[in-house]
DNA sequence: CATACCCCTTTGAACGTTCAAACCCCTAGA
DNA sequence: TCTAGGGGTTTGAACGTTCAAAGGGGTATG
């Protein structure tokens, strides 16, 4: 077994100092060329690799991330935080920096994680995922000056600073600095575009399937879709519902707006979970006779579907969902999809801001580009908001289109 | 901030030298009892934690176990390792230890990433998942001696050992020693129990769906299937079909078997991906009349579809995935399902094992319970073999049950 | 000619822990 | 009384790196 090769090996095969071997690496510029190839090739032949231990000892600095891997709820929308993961060590990777894992139940058990790896292996930052109402992480992180970065808006959590007003559900969430640094995808505007999409197709009655008001992203998703209708002139009052997030959940409150006395035409959903409940919905009602089928169903469990029964529009039911999981790829489903390998860029980009000096002469890599774009708030607020696409499937093509 | 406690503070607290407290950390029974309630006093008092740090320089042991988080290949079969890694992460934190996350594209990237891994952050050891027939990553790590298991059976990997007979497929798998522990599920026993049940059921036409040959957990899959319709005295040549793994070419294959000139009534899957183009199929061909529905289709998407045109057993046709993905749960889809926490917990148990000397006289925990469980072939290659379950949903009954 | 300064390089110490060995005190046996 | 041994504790060194400071040689400056 080849012993470990340690730097002081390297000096010597190069012929200098472990000083100048260490300089090569952290500071070259302070080495001299020749000097600087020499140490170079002794580095490559003997494949010396500086241990991160010894490293971390002298400068306190573990080049880890460490971040919580959830466990997969109700399994549908699960899949989305897990790119996000796949994402975060892609680029933290890049970076030079590994992640590292925890699994927390709660926030008490995340809290007494936090304070255990800050002692033992001392990550040098955290990324909180699932940010909520309330969240005390945050507040615990910083108390601490703990660098961390949420993927999620801080919704007004415990450590907020400027309590931002309650009932302002159209600006698309807090504006108010938080005091640390924060990504997250502009749902709002996911559910304006799918939204759009819909009155574009013809669509007027066009509902909204949601999770109970008080969830940060329930409530976001609401707003981008309540706002929409508003301008167009469609008052969106009576033509949502609020319930869990679950399949026979949203199966059950679609059947609710599709029965009721101003009957919807189409519906936006705050979860892919919900949208394939609603499905469920409109075939059953299809099939029992409470609405016309203006077609068969296809292979590809393409809805054909065409409104309520006595309906005078005729417009097949549209349904489209959020998170863009591979349940709707699965079955048709059209949803709103976030870009998660920019959101983990985007965070990786943020904290190693907090630790190098954002110097502004520097050429910038791809995470770093993405960065520029967050707005300039002071420092320990930046943030990115980034934009989500809308993914058109067959559960939300206007027409009776043949399959392909 | 509160600046670091160290071993030398808790000692000087408690009155006592820095080994002492070290002693009490690592080896209580070398201390009498009255100073080490002295000592453990000063640790909480002072909520003293041992750095890692400065344990790795000193031992060479950093508590970390390294392992890959996949790209979500087609997406719904990728919940699966999501899903062993999140109970990978509970059962290493149980025992000590962290997951450190790596990302890698193919075999040679993975095989840089160990090497550049086992240069810096030192894992103790590794855990590699997916693994495939000439897989190269076993045995560079042996090659080097570094500990690991892998999740999946070696499958004749490019530094086996004893070649198993490779027409062997109703045994199981290879049973050679591969000279490192693995843990791995029985798929032939989950699909053989799928295959059971609907032999039960009263069907006799049942057909697998797989991948092409060659791939070990699909010809495993594939031979539970093939040895238990044989053990029931039907020929299973022509009953099966092999594609990739994905929803449309999981639907076309399925076309070709419900079509075929002995047509099959029911279907076992090697992926929940196949089977959910399987329920396609099967939908779309009762909706262009080519099978005869029996009912209408429910709420939940349940089939109620009746074997094919002018068919005499009048059976519905029955689907079984593998896996028990979200999708499965969603549509109400039968399908396998694996114990990826008690997988999970194996790995564990069994890389632990490889580090503290298996003394006999432990008490054991659940992970080791598990173990204990685990073939014991010479040490270095100990494995374990899990059964799977077959979780029974409205894809798969046997009548026409009414909607819950 | 002394001083200052710059560029490049080396030296000694320190990070916090555990290993290996020594030490101290006590009891037992010769 | 001396030696041996054992339980419990301490001491010095070492793991591999980087920081802080000092060193050495050259050229410019007074």
């Amino acid at each position: 077994m080849a012993a470990k090769v340690t730097i002081t090996d390297v000096a010597r095969r190069a012929g200098v100092s472990r000083q100048t071997v260490s300089n090569v690496l952290n500071s070259p510029e302070l080495v001299r060329e020749e000097t600087r190839d020499r140490v170079r090739e002794a580095i490559e032949t003997l494949g010396y690799r500086a241990s991160q231990a010894a490293r971390q000892m002298r400068t306190g600095r573990s080049r880890l991330i460490a971040t919580r891997i959830e466990p997969d709820r109700d399994g549908i929308n699960g899949s989305v935080l897990d790119r996000f993961l796949h994402g975060l060590t892609a680029s933290a990777a890049r970076a030079g920096y590994r992640i590292l894992l925890y699994a927390a139940g709660d926030e008490r058990a995340e809290i007494d994680t936090f304070d255990e790896l800050v002692g033992s292996h001392e990550p040098d930052a955290f990324v909180l995922t699932s940010t909520y109402h309330g969240d005390g992480r945050p507040a615990w992180l910083r108390e601490r000056r703990l660098p961390f970065v949420t993927f999620g808006r801080p919704w007004g959590d415990a450590g907020d600073a400027g309590d931002a007003a309650d009932g302002d559900a159209a600006s698309g969430g807090t504006t108010a600095d938080p005091g640390y640094p924060w990504v997250d995808v502009d749902g709002a505007a996911g559910t304006a575009a799918a939204t759009r999409h819909l009155l574009d197709a013809g669509h007027r009655r066009i509902g909204f399937l949601g999770w109970p008001r008080g969830s940060g992203v329930g409530d976001d998703r609401r707003s981008g879709w309540a706002r929409t209708l508003a301008a167009a002139g469609i008052d969106p009052a009576g033509l949502d519902q609020a319930t869990d997030d679950g399949v026979a959940d949203g199966e059950k409150a679609a059947r609710e707006l599709l029965r009721a006395e101003r009957p919807i035409t189409a519906l936006v959903c705050a979860s892919d979970s919900l949208a394939l409940g609603a499905l469920h919905a409109v075939r059953s009602l299809t099939a029992s006779g409470q609405l016309i089928a203006s077609g068969r169903l296809t292979a590809e469990g393409r809805l054909t579907v065409a409104g309520r029964a006595g309906d005078e529009e005729g417009l097949p039911v549209s349904v489209i969902g959020f998170d863009d999981t591979p349940v709707a790829r699965a079955v048709g489903l059209s949803s709103v999809s976030q870009p998660l390998a920019e959101a983990a860029a985007g965070c990786v980009g943020l904290l190693t801001r907090l630790f190098d000096p954002p110097s502004p002469g520097d050429p910038g890599t791809s995470a770093a580009s993405v960065i520029s774009a967050a707005s300039h708030t002071p420092e320990a607020g930046a943030h990115l908001l980034l934009q989500p696409s809308l993914v058109l499937r067959q559960s939300s093509w206007p027409h009776d289109h043949p399959a392909g």
